[in-house]
DNA sequence: CGACGCATTGATTGGATTCAACTAAGGTGG
DNA sequence: CCACCTTAGTTGAATCCAATCAATGCGTCG
């Protein structure tokens, strides 16, 4: 099975053989990472990080208070977070929400990659700019949205990320959140996550028990959401 | 009186002349913009943007119901959108809030400058961190905190970046947005906004009238705010 | 002056939170 | 293997924050 990396960049550019070796290559050091840890050694280095096989990680921010935000829901395939060196420091925390495996990538060979080869370092700013597009789908989906299109539209986004990458049959995928985490990711309490989810299933358009999600209706769910895959340019480019 | 943009990137780098002057050089195609345009040639072509003098600008983004989202608040020396080229099309819609002027720039010179002068580089990539950064702060915004403390936040950060390009004096500034905007930014509603911000004079935190904002206690909005400037990375680094 | 953009106020409705209790499922150790 | 404990999910009732729907004031500009 070729890696989530490599499926996900496939999205944007026509990789050859010999550059899906380069990107294999380039995650060999994959290391066993348990679930909620926190403990990614982000300050510590110039490491990059990378998110590997099924698994679930999260940007997040913990207020005063107790409450959380989720800012950022990275799935295999995502940087971790590319940029700590450069901000001396971490505006957020990450923490892994399952047990995954992290591949850990020294800076200096990404650089190396994607100098050697343009249209990689494409491939990798194109990733960078749909994280960003992603940031500003959440900002709408928390600003405009009730909690019922919110939900809906977080886990459209969920499923169409992990059609990508190739974990998704028959509209079925495992779902790498709690409604804990749903909550936190929507701005929400978990009373009224647990609530609206049931709403959800009861209008025919999920289904959803121990952390397997099917997506009984796609278009319906998309039109409650307000789903426009366009805008986080997960589509296949013509060309 | 230095350029918007050279103030702001010397909150993270030192600049000597030479430097000074290549970035006054970069942004030498200043072109006047209407408030309200939103015919910033977008995805005509290769240009990149620059928001530049006293002014304000928006990323945004409007829904089905005629609600609208705004995304991102530009200040001058701000990039209005540095990556339109890569991703073929655009998922949000940019405009002016205000009569302000906007410098072309030519992505080659800009790269030829990054490629030529790595302090630049690194400071126009801190740009981006920046704006990120304030992505996330947006989203902690919308999704943990109310009304109160939402806007008041919004004024702490348009407080703190009109500060670092030189537009405040004895905490007074000349806010760009308008109550329907602050709504639009805090996803709210213009009459809620309209009641929370009498709430903020009432609780002598601010001053506000005719486009006029006056900070009152900067300490005491920043706490109701919950604001923490070092999370935006606009607070100068030692070293 | 009239029109329009912006700000303000009131009354009402509704969506989401809060607080509290309770069930179901999983894991662990005696 | 069952008792125990933890975690995740579910339910109910009361409360509250913010939206909604109007209507009005006010200043500016053509």
């Amino acid at each position: 099975m070729t890696s989530a990396l490599v499926r996900k960049l496939e999205t944007f550019v026509d990789l050859n053989e010999a550059q899906r070796t380069k990107l294999d290559l380039l995650c060999s050091d994959v290391r066993p990472v348990e679930a909620k840890a926190t403990s990614f050694p982000m300050g510590s280095g110039p490491n990059i990080f990378m998110s590997w096989s099924k698994a679930g990680a999260a940007h997040y921010k913990d207020l005063p208070g107790g409450s959380r935000q989720i800012t950022a829901l990275l799935l295999p395939g995502d940087f971790l977070d590319a940029d700590v060196t450069i901000l001396g420091r971490m505006d957020h925390s990450v923490s892994a929400i399952t047990r995954c495996k992290v591949a850990y990538i020294k800076p200096d060979s990404l650089n190396a990659l994607a100098s050697e080869d343009n249209l990689l370092a494409r491939a990798f700013w194109w990733s960078t700019l749909v994280d960003e597009a992603t940031l500003r789908s959440w900002l709408v989906n928390l600003g405009r949205r009730d909690a019922y299109a919110r939900i809906a539209n977080l886990l459209c986004e969920i499923h169409a990320r992990m059609t990508l990458i190739g974990l998704v049959r028959e509209d079925r995928l495992d779902l790498p959140l709690t409604q804990d985490q749903i909550a936190d990711a929507t701005g929400l309490t978990a009373v009224h996550t647990n609530r609206t989810l049931q709403r959800l299933r009861a209008d025919g358009l999920i289904g959803l028990g121990r952390r397997m999600l099917t997506v009984l209706d796609v278009p319906g769910l998309q039109r409650v959401a307000g789903f426009e895959p366009t805008f986080l340019h997960l589509v296949r480019r013509p060309g």
